[in-house]
DNA sequence: ATCGGATGTCAAGGTAGCTTGACATCGCCC
DNA sequence: GGGCGATGTCAAGCTACCTTGACATCCGAT
């Protein structure tokens, strides 16, 4: 599941923990999704698409593997 | 964190048990969302968005108060 | 030369998503 | 009036998400 957080979030000149405070969530939950180490809730993946103004299929692509 | 899981199932004439093989979930895991016993992780909403033909946000719809 | 902001990463702990297995109820069909 | 498919629900257990707190590194500015 790739997603382009880390694009939005410098084209916004944001920090890690900017974004990370804008959403509610700890730097380092913004820093693990960034790099992959975890997916992001359901609810959280909403606050994000939310805060950079697109959609949730938007900002994360799935890889047709991890989809069953 | 409404969804529309159940209307888009009986409208294809599936059961749970039948969704949730589709899926790769358990039975009970469809129950529970349906019912909002809790939300689905991000790649399980994305594969019940797919295999109803729909977005992720035409099948759930966050409430303000859970968006952080 | 160093201070501060930004990032990467670890450990330990709590909570939520998901599992299997089981049991109860309901409605329908035979 | 018994059986069966569909649904609801519980318990116990595992893993993933998310937390706080800490420490290391890397620049850019002073």
């Amino acid at each position: 599941m790739r997603n382009d957080v880390r694009e939005r979030r410098t084209a916004d000149g944001l920090s890690q923990a900017a974004l990370a405070s804008a959403l509610g969530v700890s730097r380092q939950t913004v820093n693990a999704i960034e790099q992959g180490r975890y997916l992001p809730s359901l609810p959280l993946a909403f606050a994000l698409a939310l805060h950079f103004g697109v959609r949730v299929d938007e900002l994360f692509h799935p890889d047709p593997e991890d989809l069953p």
